[in-house]
DNA sequence: AATGATTTTGAGAATCAATCTCAATTATTA
DNA sequence: TAATAATTGAGATTGATTCTCAAAATCATT
């Protein structure tokens, strides 16, 4: 299904969907979660599918363009990309120490959002809301 | 004010508010809005305050873990920076028609944040909330 | 004020993610 | 199949940030 999109998009910009790009798609659909270009980059060369960092950062970039991916944010450690075909609206708690992302949903905040759009007379269309702080497993490493 | 905090700050920590850091420190405090290192360091050699770019990185650094100011958020461009000394904490709604930004605060939205944080074993150190939206004036506009 | 210990600075090197270059390769079209 | 156009990969480049380390500044003690 997203390959018949992505295949779409890019017929309608006179690109094709060559092998390197069918296999970018391929590991972040059947990515759970996130990922950043260099991890992606060194998971694909381990499968020996052969594949150069260029092209990695390339189709990301038109995966987001499209619509599939987006990027979350940028860290120290890179991009924090993430698959958002199928995905439902969530928000992030990041982790200053390692970099993890941890995903959270809460209704109650939701609702608090749009009570306080109400208030201001907002209309709402979306959100990002980002938790920095200390992640379970640093906080046990350093105490 | 800020000076005499970061002063503390330094001292507790066994360091020295030499110069140069004093320099930068009344650079950021006197900023309204946002700043990058890059551009403060180009603004203080202009006016022939002699430093180096590294001093300008470290002593950012040690404002932060001060908190005298805040990382905003990682761009291509650098990273962008905003004093916090006698600024509230306030989330933002963003106008995606007129650009317009409403500061807002909510208690309870703070809370939640917190509890959340303690469901998933987070330390919460800090947080951004962007709700993107139409405000009240161009809702008028376009009916 | 001199001594010695400690911290800080700056110039440039190093690092690291990301982008760019361009010749060789591959796909598409006529 | 030839001509045309898009894509790839290896390595060079860029740009922000951090690191190195000898020289300079600061502090505590006499």
């Amino acid at each position: 299904m997203e390959e018949k999109i992505f295949k779409k998009f890019l017929k309608d910009r006179g690109q094709r969907l060559t092998r390197e790009r069918a296999a970018i798609l391929r590991k972040t659909s059947s990515s759970q979660g996130h990922f950043d270009p260099e991890s992606l980059y060194l998971e694909m060369k381990k499968k020996s599918l052969k594949i150069s960092r260029a092209s990695v950062y390339r189709t990301l970039h038109i995966l987001c363009e499209c619509g599939l991916i987006e990027k979350v944010k940028k860290t120290e450690h890179g991009t924090i990309y993430e698959k958002t075909y199928g995905q439902g609206h969530h928000d992030h708690m990041l982790c200053l120490s390692c970099g993890e992302v941890i995903e959270f949903y809460s209704e109650d905040l939701e609702r608090l959002q749009k009570d306080l759009c109400k208030k201001y007379g907002f209309q709402w269309t979306n959100h990002t809301l980002e938790i920095q702080g200390y992640c379970k497993k640093c906080l046990k490493k350093t105490g």
